[in-house]
DNA sequence: CGATTAATAAGTGTATACACTTATTATATG
DNA sequence: CATATAATAAGTGTATACACTTATTAATCG
């Protein structure tokens, strides 16, 4: 599984031990871009933005044909798929976008809650007096606009200004975990877009969320961020529950 | 994409519309086995156990004359393992076993205290009387064997315990976010198991969580178990820095 | 003899061929 | 006419061939 041969005479001669590697975490995490990695990339954002119904059945030869190339990089992508839940391999049988449920839906909610929430507390305990500036000028610069953007740029943008202040925690897996829930919320939320407004009391919470994070206060950053959460939760909840159960 | 076309004459005839899916969650999270998700288990097994160490090139030749196959699905297999991190994938070079570092074993468990703490509040919550009997006999017994076992046997009963008990929440993603944390954490935990005593204040956590159980009390039991989370941190940091930074 | 260039070996990436699986339909059979 | 059986189509799963990439060594040349 590590090399053991020795081949001798010219040519390449990859590295046989185990080399040091430099730093990790971030970068260590993302892979360059290769096919079967624009393929995924693009089935998971058609997939999360219900493009790609729930209950579709995804073919590896139409894929192929889509994508202009064969069926061995739309494999690879359908894997990776799979293992993050967003389709369901029926071996013999072929690719599914998973369903919808209230209860994934309420889940991730709950999630979101505690890893969020920890991230809005770290936050709070971590970040420095520059970022501060930087994070107010974004949240200033989006309440002279906020009522005159599409809601789907000001939801953005909001989402912007609070994932800016969770890296300044420097942990990269927490920022992934964060990223990741956010996006498998979207499949939901977005089926209750259209009519949610609400763009004051989400703005003012993000004030208020500011507030705790110049005040140092990890407790209450993270108060004001599950409120939040819960806030859309209840808001947004009946309509994907009626949107859900219309299936 | 999704199929358009209507061939006629006899043959089988892939469902084409959307069909609803009965149940979700926990059932279409599970893919049934195949070539490579044997494959795939096998080298996180090896992987998180440390047999493949960090910085081992892993070769696509050898992998497949190994597990008997061809490329095909080792390839697919290393794919899944880059998505969860385990390897990263450098294009046209290979795969390499992710490193080791101290602040990913920190930020494991800043994470598995907010995530399994959720999961502890829950249980609390959540749990009934007679699964509250059942898992007061797994303690019970696991109480009787406790110095007569070894180590590794004893923190698994102990881990099995845990897990039980935040079944009784019904959430799968979050099981399956515990576990994955938990999984994750045995790269470094492996690092300083010889050494590890600790067994009877680990065990006495224990009975602390399940009496926060009974009583109910969600969260005393987050307390708890992040304060017993916070005492592996603290024992095993100092040896697994010592073995990290020896690399 | 140092720097440049070419040849080479070891690998990855993907297209393709073929074997296998399975649901459906048609056909044969009682 | 109902039921078992065989033929078939549409797909998946994997082995393989070949093109491409890249680090290393050897050969060439100033």
């Amino acid at each position: 599984m590590i090399e053991d041969s020795e081949p001798s005479g010219r040519g390449r001669r990859w590295p046989k031990a185990i080399v040091p590697v430099a730093s990790a975490t971030l970068v260590d995490l993302l892979d360059e871009r290769t096919g079967p990695d624009d393929i995924y990339q693009t089935l998971r954002r058609m997939i999360l933005y219900n493009e790609l119904p729930p209950g579709a059945w995804l073919r590896q030869q139409d894929l192929a044909r889509q994508f202009q190339t064969s069926r061995t990089p739309v494999r690879e992508a359908l894997r990776t798929l799979s293992q993050e839940g967003l389709v369901h391999l029926v071996p013999n049988h072929g690719a599914r976008v998973t369903s919808l449920t209230i209860e994934e839906f309420e889940e991730i909610y709950a999630l979101r809650s505690g890893i969020e929430g920890l991230a809005a507390r770290l936050t709070a305990q971590l970040v420095r007096p520059p970022q501060l500036s930087e994070l107010r000028a974004r949240l200033d610069g989006l309440e002279a606009q906020m009522h005159s953007i599409p809601l789907a740029t000001y939801l953005h943008e909001e989402w912007q200004f609070r994932l800016r202040s969770y890296e300044y925690t420097g942990r990269a897996r927490l920022l992934t975990q964060v990223v990741y829930l956010r996006e498998h919320s979207e499949r939901y939320i977005h089926l209750a877009y259209t009519r949610a407004a609400r763009i004051d009391e989400s703005f003012a919470a993000h004030r208020q969320l500011l507030a705790a994070y110049a005040a140092g206060d990890g407790g209450q950053a993270e108060v004001i961020l599950q409120a939040a959460l819960r806030a859309t939760l209840t808001h947004a909840g009946p309509l994907v529950r009626e949107q859900v159960a219309a299936r």
